[in-house]
DNA sequence: CGCCTTATTGAACAGGTGTTTAGTATTAGT
DNA sequence: ACTAATACTAAACACCTGTTCAATAAGGCG
């Protein structure tokens, strides 16, 4: 088997589909930026879903074996923090996202795999100390994932508003740091009789 | 001009769309989902681009025309109660949340006036002192949106997650609970020294 | 009535799609 | 060196796409 021209194809296709999606990336358009026959492609991946599904698995499988990365994108991706994020990891979080708005069970597999990241982010920082105990911490990493993830699924949306790209280290500091200073102290005021019960329910 | 057969056009067509997306939606299947010729469709809007944008005028024409429930809308959205806003506007979110991945100038004016109907709430509930004071209200503004699109645009893979849809009133209401224990508390401990530092400046 | 505009259609066109097939190189094994 | 398998391609197939064109039916208007 030739494994060069083979790990060629996923590479150019995983970039195509990043690049523009997988609805608008045609198996012919990937052999011609390859440089190579639209027959051969099929030829060493049986078909159109199949090359999808293996570049799915190659890039799942890339970013779990340099494992601690997978933890550091979960984390940064949970409290926001995209500018660090993004210079180390752009082309696959684009792949990502193209994964996401796709769905399917890969969508489905990495987003819940994200959510049990987070998850055990909020485990790790709540013995630190760090963080406050919370109703359902279940819930709560659910809703740091969707926080996280969704200047990256609206990042077009996100860069007009802000009339420049929020990968820009000024622009992604100031995201971030707005998202930690709601984290921190919350935008709702706590109404007084609430502070009574909390006191109340801490004394006990 | 023929007012029935194309309003009736539009509405196949947008129901369509956010049924199935822009890309997998054919001109033929929408008129043949009319029970009428695809050159009949052609000779209404010209193209299936401009069928498209047509679409997305009237969806947000509606939308404003109805006023308040664009503002109702946006605030459910940007305070993440999605079970009240989805039972009203269903379909018109599903239709939204289409044209946000889709891009495009559309996409950019949707959200840049839901950032900004958000920010107009977040105004009036810090003059009614429900709100604490924060920085920047244009980010808070932002990011609130962000979190509220957020559930809308990976919808699939929050339901997956919590096996079962979160338009059912349970989830959903556990979901906007978790959000609002968020936005009241916060999740992150302030340090004491940033709690001191905050009482000096309380006090000048 | 006839006339003109509009509504509507079936058929065709040109182009793009994923896939198949038959054939030719190239390589590996014995 | 002969054989078998693999890598690779050009051409074709069947299908779907948006769009055009010529033709027909329907209505409104004088």
């Amino acid at each position: 088997m030739n494994t060069r021209t083979r790990e060629n194809l996923l590479e150019v296709a995983t970039r195509a589909f990043a690049r523009d999606g997988f609805a608008a990336t045609s198996l012919r358009s990937i052999a011609k930026e390859a440089g190579v026959s639209p027959a051969l492609v099929v030829h060493h991946f049986g078909s159109r879903d199949e090359l999808i599904e293996e570049c799915i698995i190659r890039a799942l499988g890339l970013w779990v074996s340099e494992k601690q990365e997978f933890v550091d994108v979960s984390l940064s991706v949970a409290i926001g923090q995209w500018q660090g994020a993004i210079d180390k990891h752009g082309d696959k979080l684009q792949f990502f996202r193209q994964v996401l708005v796709h769905g399917g069970d890969a969508a489905n597999i990495l987003f819940s795999r994200m959510v049990q990241e987070a998850r055990i982010m909020i485990d790790s920082e709540m013995l630190k100390g760090k963080m406050r105990k919370v109703e359902n911490p279940d819930d709560l990493a659910l809703l740091m994932t969707l926080h996280g993830l969704a200047p990256l699924m609206l990042q077009n949306q996100v860069n007009n508003h802000l009339g420049g790209s929020f990968l820009e280290p000024e622009l992604g500091a100031r995201l971030a740091s707005a998202n930690l200073e709601i984290y921190r102290k919350g935008v709702y005021k706590t109404s007084d009789a609430e502070k009574k019960k909390k006191k109340k329910a801490g004394r006990k």
